[in-house]
DNA sequence: ACAACATATGAACAATGATTCATATGTTCA
DNA sequence: TGAACATATGAATCATTGTTCATATGTTGT
């Protein structure tokens, strides 16, 4: 036996669309990674520059670039130019508020 | 120049430890694979056996089993044995509230 | 135009991870 | 105890990914 399976189809449970669940799985990716979530808790407190980025979480300019460009593509970070200068800021509240459930899932 | 590196210091940034920060990312790498996904929606439902999930998502009984041993170590899904079945269900609210958040920010 | 600086990018490498296959563990019932 | 069933697990494989190094792009000031 296989439990209820035969009775059971994917049709009669209400899930988002296979592509969704595709995507959410792709936007969950990026914040599995703890440089680039140090990343962002530094953009919590202020826009900042790569640079600066750079020093205050101890990784070197490319590293950091290379995960701004994850960030970027998924729509967490913005940024801005001033002269040389790039400032990078986050996209919306939304990072903050998945990141606060992360941690009150973690805090138990 | 390096932007106004020298005068930042981590230090002078409120974030998290580097360990609460780690297990933040390790936490969603969990939720960063579609099978995974896949499979918390399942339950959303309601609690259902290893060989359901499997019909109901398309997946071989192994692959599935692994992956609930992923979310079981993050305790982000219980279980309960009846007999020979083995019950799995989602093991708090937090999960329902961050794949809340994360669909919140693929719709814009 | 050139030098100095800030950032981005591509290739290479190492590590991680998801699935498959085969098999082991554990449970029920006769 | 043995057969059938439900789940778990280990090893192997293939794909994905983060970092590094070298270098390219783009900007400013002289």
């Amino acid at each position: 036996m296989e439990g209820e399976a035969g009775k059971i189809d994917i049709k009669d449970i209400p899930m988002p669309d296979e592509d969704v669940m595709y995507d959410l799985a792709e936007l969950y990716k990026v914040f599995g990674d703890s440089t680039r979530i140090k990343i962002l808790y530094v953009l919590f407190e202020s826009e900042m520059c790569v640079q600066d980025i750079s020093n205050v979480i101890g990784m070197t300019q490319s590293a950091v670039s290379h995960q701004l460009r994850v960030l970027k593509n998924s729509k967490l970070v913005k940024y801005r130019r001033d002269g040389k200068t790039i400032y990078y800021s986050l996209a919306d509240g939304h990072v903050r508020s998945i990141m606060d459930q992360g941690l009150e899932h973690i805090e138990e």
